[in-house]
DNA sequence: CCTTAAGCGAGACGGTACGTCCAGTCTTTTA
DNA sequence: TAAAAGACTGGACGTACCGTCTCGCTTAAGG
């Protein structure tokens, strides 16, 4: 095992050109038939550099996504919850759809033989994406505007699975103008019976 | 270009063989880490045998899966669409935790790369089930069970994406026992309402 | 370890090809100067080809040498042991003075700091030249034209350490032309005395 | 190119550690399987600073030789040729056999591939021992002991080159005890001839 | 005393080659 | 004539050093 590089020393300027042709060779060629080596050729810097900060594709790719969307895509709270969650995920939509969206989609697809990945991709990303979910969903639960008896875990779900299930399995991308429709068939089941 | 080999002088056993290992091996490996030589070593076959029937590791895969679902999976009419849709949903799920699933998943993470396998399992899987998921939902729909303002296409993937994303992002498998709660929630947002 | 080549498949080709281009790169740019991926490269041959016949470019440089040499070299007899050992002596000179010479030098550079290299050298060169010339110089000694008191293997290292003296630490090449000198100042001293 | 360093400044404690590292790792681990990186770090040097005072490998250990052996190994003259060769050759076989041995061979090793080694090795340590010898030979000839008609660099040759032969490719080192043989052997020829 | 300028350790950097592995093609032999 | 066996080219892998570089730290000299 090599001693830990000292992050102090880091280049600034090879991390970012590395993030960047990381993405940019994704986007453009796929991310199982980029490899490693086009990335330092791409990004002018030498593969031991990229192995010293980062351990796989993987991590690198995973790195440069969260590095482009930072702590962002917080969600509204307007009191509308139909209207917050199309907000926000009218963004997301946007994302999945920029070359972000194809490395992530690459990013899933190593997961699925990357346990360790799987692991990165939820604790990095998943994860904080649904917490925020939950949190404006059970804003709204307690406004009496949702059903008590589901919990905002399998809303969140809901929600979210047809997004991936469009961009992992689908032809067509989703579109933003889309999102409502989805959102409202959801909803209309979420909603308390006026009964 | 070689000319197309003779379907009928192939060897039955070095197909059978071939397909067995290939699901057995990616089950226990994982689908990336898999190579063709192991395969064919495995099955007791040559590299140029796969090569010469296949042409590439996802054809391959999506072939062997195909013949182990075969066009299983029909979809029942009792009457009551959540009952229908729950039995039918939960020999899916049981497949998705077997070996096969392992496949499958593979298979999803081969296509964010390479849109010819995603073509692929459209065509020989995604759509196959969609559309008799759609003609069974279009009964319930005639039947006046569900709504008839939301495409059944839209039912279908709200129905089906979470089990998907599960599958491919979760940590814990779907279990059987969450269906009907899963579909319950859902339908109630589709049925017509009694107003 | 992999399964052991089966030679009878091997290429003659590609064999041909990787000697041919290992002597022509050594003697052009040097021993150490030359790496397996440029002898592939000349060769027009894959790194793979040559890993899997030669352990290292030690083997494949003493290779290269013995396929040239061959078993050549052999000790004439006139009688004249002055005249043989000079004739055959200008032989070596030839080859060390020629590309051989040059990948000669390197290798015994490497087998410096390789121990297994030394060996292969001695057992594939070395020893072959000094059992030959000792055969020659005991049949001078049974026709007592040289001393019975010193060993024919003391005779031999006499007269051709200087050859490689010349050639691993000298500037000018040893030339032909010194050889019946030098020859000539050693049988002096290996003489019966006549007295 | 960097300004030329100034020697005044040098730490001496650096050079001392460095050189004495260098040595010792050769010893160990043989010439060619030893990196600068090595010896920086078993020193508890910088590799900045050995760049800055040698450059190359091969000057460094032909420093460090150097620095062992000294200006030493000169030849006595008591009058009997034979009795000073073998004195003087003894201790030569002794360093041959020592760490500094191995050193010189690695070093030979690299010549062949490095023109300038060869160059500095035969500037700091052949010449030097080739012109005492041969100065020492030269007052043997004045006093008739040995033949006119030999040039005394003939002789150094024949003298030493056995014991390079030996070194460079024999399995058995050189003993001590063998030099008298050797020696006697050489000086039988070159001796004046009586009648 | 205080600054300045060098040598120094540490170690990150762009490169190059290593020896291995597998893809996908091809040839030879066996049934 | 399909299939098994397996050698072949090509190319990426992840590692190890190369020789250069930039950083602070120390240390001695000169103002």
């Amino acid at each position: 095992m090599p001693p830990a590089p000292n992050p102090e020393r880091r280049s600034a300027q090879s991390r970012r050109a590395t993030l960047d042709a990381t993405i940019e060779l994704i986007a453009r060629d796929g991310y199982a038939n980029v490899t490693i080596e086009a990335i330092a050729a791409a990004a002018g810097v030498s593969k031991a550099t990229i192995y010293r900060w980062w351990p796989s594709k993987g991590h690198l790719a995973l790195d440069a996504i969260n590095e482009r969307v930072g702590q962002a895509l917080d969600f509204p709270d307007t009191g509308d919850i139909a209207a917050d969650l199309c907000a926000q995920m009218t963004e997301v939509v946007g994302l999945l759809n920029s070359d972000i969206g194809t490395v992530y989609r690459g990013l899933i697809g190593e997961a699925q033989s990357t346990p360790v990945i799987g692991a990165a991709i939820r604790e990095s990303v998943v994860d904080a994406q649904t917490e925020a979910c939950q949190a404006r969903l059970a804003k709204a639960v307690a406004a009496g505007q949702l059903r008590t008896d589901v919990p905002t875990r399998a809303m969140v779900e809901m929600l979210i699975a047809p997004l991936h299930y469009r961009m992992l399995l689908g032809t067509d991308v989703l579109r933003p103008q889309d999102l409502p429709d989805l959102i409202g068939y959801c909803l209309d089941g979420l909603r308390p019976t006026s009964g």
